[in-house]
DNA sequence: ACAGTTTTGTGAGCCGGCTTACAAAACGAG
DNA sequence: CTCGTTTTGTAAGCCGGCTCACAAAACTGT
């Protein structure tokens, strides 16, 4: 379990040569730091210079399955794209338990509290899956910033937007049982999801119940028990690493109980 | 308990002139909202012809203690300044306990995930003393932030930091015992409290039992016992809505447990 | 197909914290 | 000073959820 590997691979940006990390395997061979940044819906407006002096300042390395990105205590110059695969957030209780914060997946940002000061990230950042990640220096960020009015304003909806979910999910654990916590977040993952089976949609970041236990405040066992009971009530469906919300107005009445 | 006053008073930003709730009481009479603009360190770096601009499209109310200063499903079109008193940002679960999502001092600003869209609010305001507001329209705010790269940023760093604050303290919930989340909360308000008696430190928002327990998702009673033995092992001091710290080190301990 | 790993299922037992119920202080207003 | 309100103190009893302990699937790589 939990094989904490050492924080030994901090990323922050260098020069563009030097990656030593840069591994030219099938996937990021195709892919080019231009192409990742249109990706990202924050970048995809920039003019081609703009975007060109981005590319120059940022570094793009390969972090392999279950490797940690950064760690609490790091400096924290960078922001990150994720080009590809998923990211987790996570602390480490001092009894070794994870608190998921967030999950990242592609074309997304993370790590970008950077941009407000120079204190250090107070989260761990783990690759749950291959992938990787774009580095951009903060420097290269606000330069941008003070010449494109309409981009700097794209980042601090970013981060509005991120602060408004995450106080409803503070508000959907305090003084909430275990029932409707999971219900709640069910609803919450069912936001940032596409996939949809016809009428039933099903949770697309594919989450363990000790995951979802993490997102929650809660143990494994307990989260197991409680989409077992919600799915005899024909609310959801369960199966290894999938969930499909059936009847999402049932379940909006669990959490309100 | 609880005394729900219906939401009839949402605040919004009308005209200058016709602010029928203006009161000019021993407060108000001296307050001007230049004065209170000056106040408030967002603003404080204004040009003359810019502050008065924002002064024009302002409005200042008055809001009694106990009162709805905006509530849930509200439109939200105004970011909110506090020129005096004290707010409390709040939720409430279905079956009543209030969850406590932050506390507003004076100068501070609030309301202002306006300024990222016009979703409409998820929380209560209620000033918990006797308040006056300024509410400035979000499209006031567009201008200068067109207008003025600096000031864009500070927006960004000032919603960037809340959000830090409000990850940290999710991670401080989850996983963890009551003692650890009472411990954990004292030393997250003691880091806004200024106040200081030699080597001890107060927590300046002054809380009752009731209102730690809304912050920390606990009951009134355990929050009482907790305080009670902390207070045994001589690490804090406690009075009728005081809390001093005596031993920080020791109570950072105890949320590490 | 086989061995090792990850994920899920289930149950007994225990405990922290909630509930309920009072009561004593401490405070504020008149 | 007195009455009403707010805040705090305390304790018995109960329960949701955690702990611990296995075990069966389901998936992975070889």
């Amino acid at each position: 379990m939990l094989e904490q590997c050492g924080s030994e691979s901090s990323i922050e940006v260098t020069t563009d040569e030097d990656d030593e990390s840069y591994v030219p395997d099938r996937s990021t061979m195709i892919m080019n730091k231009h192409w990742i940044l249109k990706r990202c819906d924050l970048f995809e407006k920039l003019t081609d210079d703009q975007a060109e002096r981005l590319e120059r300042n940022a570094s793009l390395r390969n972090f392999p399955k279950g490797s940690i990105i950064y760690a609490p205590h790091d400096p924290g110059r960078s922001v990150l794209v994720l080009a590809e695969g998923r990211v987790k957030l996570k602390g480490i209780t001092p009894d070794g338990k994870e608190t998921i914060v967030a999950f990242i997946e592609e074309g997304e940002l993370f790590g970008e509290l950077a941009i407000v000061d120079d204190a250090p990230r107070d989260e761990f950042a783990e690759s749950v899956v291959d992938s990787t990640v774009l580095a951009i220096a903060c420097e290269t960020l606000f330069e941008l910033v003070d010449e494109l009015p309409a981009f700097s304003f794209k980042v601090t909806r970013l981060l509005g937007l991120r602060r408004r979910r995450i106080e409803t999910r503070l508000r959907n654990i305090l003084f909430r049982s275990n029932r409707q916590r999971v219900a709640g977040i069910l609803l919450e993952l069912l936001e940032a999801s596409r996939e949809r089976t016809g009428e039933e949609r099903r949770i697309t970041p594919r989450l363990s119940h000790q995951e979802i236990a993490g997102l929650i405040g809660s143990t494994r066992e307990t989260v197991t028990l409680v989409l077992g009971q919600l799915q005899l009530e024909g609310l959801i469906k369960v199966g290894r690493r999938s969930i499909t919300i059936v009847d999402r107005h049932g379940l909006s009445l669990v959490t309100n109980s």
